[in-house]
RNA sequence: GCGGGCGUCGCCAAGCGGUUAAGGCCCCGGAUUGUGGUUCCGGUAUUCGGGGGUUCGAAUCCCCUCGCUCGCCCCA
């Protein structure tokens, strides 16, 4: 009997939990720079929440989540964490502090989906959310930090698409449009866009089906597609966020078939991708969403977020290495081994060392093995003298030294 | 939910119907009872994801099943 880890999860091993270590690291180094502040909620939620505030026209909401129910409770891994958040945020009265808000969170999030590359069913989210503010100024400021985030990361290839998708009001009507100039092709449109003529007619403006691509880019369609629908309030939003970014001097692309998977979302959406991804290229994704703290039960407040997938940003970029230990200490006598082990450790140096007092040679292979920078020699004739002996591993130099000049010499 | 590819030691990998299942890496031991990263020698799969079947004989052929992987869909 073998036991594996469930299908699209996945053992973060320590070769590589150093590079998890150095994201989060530059994040949250990013972030307080820029007065965001941590915020951990819990990695499930009752079902409802996710409900009412990702949107049960939603994939994730309709056939992605883990629910389970617990004594009359129906409850579900969390599937992205903005409407935690916005929950945490209401229940705490968060929107009597000094506003805005500015918060980040980072952690793992679940959806049944098929795994394939960039794909888990137990992936990590890297996230930002800011309340209080309805100016394009916050858009502008969540999108300035993503791209330096990934720009401080070295990611290559990147390309940020934004969109404008109107608020509630003005996509109705939008909406509307973009039925009727579909209708007369419909049948020609793929089984699935047939459901989201019903459902949520936009996303079929993101139909990934050839065939719909071309129908959607024929004069007819594109035309409307193209034309503005969103209301004044909404296109002077879109065009103060463009002149916030040219003077952020950040690139982007126009997408007006840009429209987001999750149904909270109104006026800004954006994605950044990487054309160094397969086809789950999404690096970033992210909009503004001021319904939905009002939704959820709060008092009317503006706010807009994106999140990173963990995984997808560690197949892009190149972390530094591990440090090398410190200090292996050789020597056939285990007690004084470990006894000395602690006592340099007091230090801030890294020690390690050879539990079973092998054979001399095999110890200093062992330290060579280890990628240590030191051998430290304790044998009887060390115990003798009291003075202990350092090898260099990368020179083969060695020197008698006190254990006082240790840390001294180690640290050159 | 629907397609395609793949499953031989911890990792990489030969073998493609004939019987002790190559090789490399890693690991362990020795050459070398106080000096490593080089070298040399030795050790480690009763077994080929699992279960049936065909056959005198199967890792090699057939069926089923499980797992992994890539793509569709969707998203980070």
């Amino acid at each position: 009997m073998s036991y594996k880890a469930p299908k699209g999860t996945k053992d973060i091993l320590p070769c590589e939990s150093y590079i998890w270590e150095y994201i989060e690291k530059k994040a949250r180094t990013l972030f307080e720079k820029a007065n965001y502040k941590e915020i951990r909620t819990p990695v499930f939620e009752s079902t409802e929440l996710f409900a009412r505030g990702v949107g049960d026209s939603t994939d994730i909401v309709n056939k992605e989540m883990y629910t389970f129910v617990q004594k009359d409770r129906s409850l579900t891994l969390r599937p992205e964490n903005t409407a935690g958040v916005v929950r945490a945020f209401i229940e705490h009265g968060m929107h009597r502090l000094p506003g805005p808000l500015k918060l980040w969170y980072k952690g793992p999030m679940f959806r049944y989906e098929r795994p394939q590359a960039g794909r888990q069913r137990q992936f990590h989210q890297l996230g930002l959310e800011i309340f209080g503010i309805e100016s394009p100024s916050a858009d502008a400021e969540a999108i300035q930090i993503a791209m330096k985030f990934l720009n401080e990361l070295g990611l290559a290839g990147l390309v940020l698409e934004i969109n404008n998708i109107g608020c509630p009001e003005c996509r109705n009507e939008y909406k509307e449009k973009i039925k009727e100039a579909i209708r007369p092709k419909l049948r020609e449109f793929c089984e699935d866009c047939h459901l989201r003529f019903e459902k949520n007619p936009l996303r079929i403006l993101d139909c990934k089906n050839e065939k719909c691509r071309e129908l959607l880019s024929t004069p007819e369609i594109d035309s409307v597609i193209n034309r503005e629908f969103i209301c004044e309030p909404c296109v002077a939003h879109f065009e103060e966020l463009k002149e916030y970014l040219k003077l952020l001097e950040i690139d982007y692309v126009i997408n007006k078939k840009l429209v987001r998977g999750l149904d909270y979302y109104n006026r800004t959406v954006f994605e950044i991708t990487s054309t160094n991804l397969g086809s789950q290229n999404a690096v970033c994704g992210g909009g503004r969403y001021d319904p939905l703290v009002e939704t959820l039960g709060g008092p009317q407040t503006p706010a807009v977020g994106w999140a990173m997938g963990m995984e997808r940003l560690f197949s892009l970029c190149k972390a530094p290495g591990q440090k090398p230990l410190d200090v292996f200490i050789v020597s056939d006598d285990t007690k004084e081994a470990l006894k000395l082990a602690s006592e340099i450790r007091e230090h801030g140096i890294s020690v390690d060392f050879d539990f079973s007092a092998r054979k001399f040679a095999k110890q200093m292979e062992k330290a060579s093995k280890t990628g240590a920078r030191f051998a430290l020699i304790l044998r009887e004739e060390e115990l003798k003298t009291g003075e202990l002996t350092l090898k260099n591993l990368a020179t083969g130099n060695q020197e008698k030294v006190s254990p006082g000049e240790i840390p001294e010499k180690v640290n050159i």
